[in-house]
DNA sequence: AATATGACGATGC
DNA sequence: TGCATCGCCATAT
């Protein structure tokens, strides 16, 4: 209920990125026009696994998975993001400026 | 009310 | 090029 009105925000954000598509933290964290706080959408991100929202698209600004640990499995956001043809090697995104969705610039 | 923390980001060395 | 430090801002304790 109107509590959490940032995390919201970042969840409808994190649901909006295409199939395939990635984006980072700080990208979201500026579209909500909250740039400079990219450590409240991964903190965000945290209650959005209990959501639909597919964290995993989520990374940081190196394409790295650094949230990986917050999933069910060890490997399970890795095996996410291959499964939807992003190359992931050693926790990191591939052509990840490829890849790269950039809310602002998209929506 | 104050302090510590955190799935980041940028800059400095 | 890689590691270390500071800054940001909201949540949790």
């Amino acid at each position: 209920m109107a509590n959490e009105g940032f995390f919201e925000k970042v969840y409808q954000v994190a649901k909006l990125i295409p199939y395939g598509r990635v984006t980072s933290y700080g990208a979201i964290a500026n579209y909500l026009g909250a740039s400079g706080s990219a450590r409240m959408v991964g903190w965000a991100m945290n209650g959005s696994i209990k959501k639909e929202v597919p964290a995993h698209r989520v990374v940081n600004r190196n394409g790295l998975l650094t949230g990986k640990h917050h999933f069910q499995g060890t490997n399970l956001m890795q095996q996410l993001l291959e499964s939807e043809g992003i190359q992931v090697v050693d926790n990191k995104i591939q052509n990840f400026e490829k890849y790269f969705w950039d809310p602002m610039k998209e929506l």
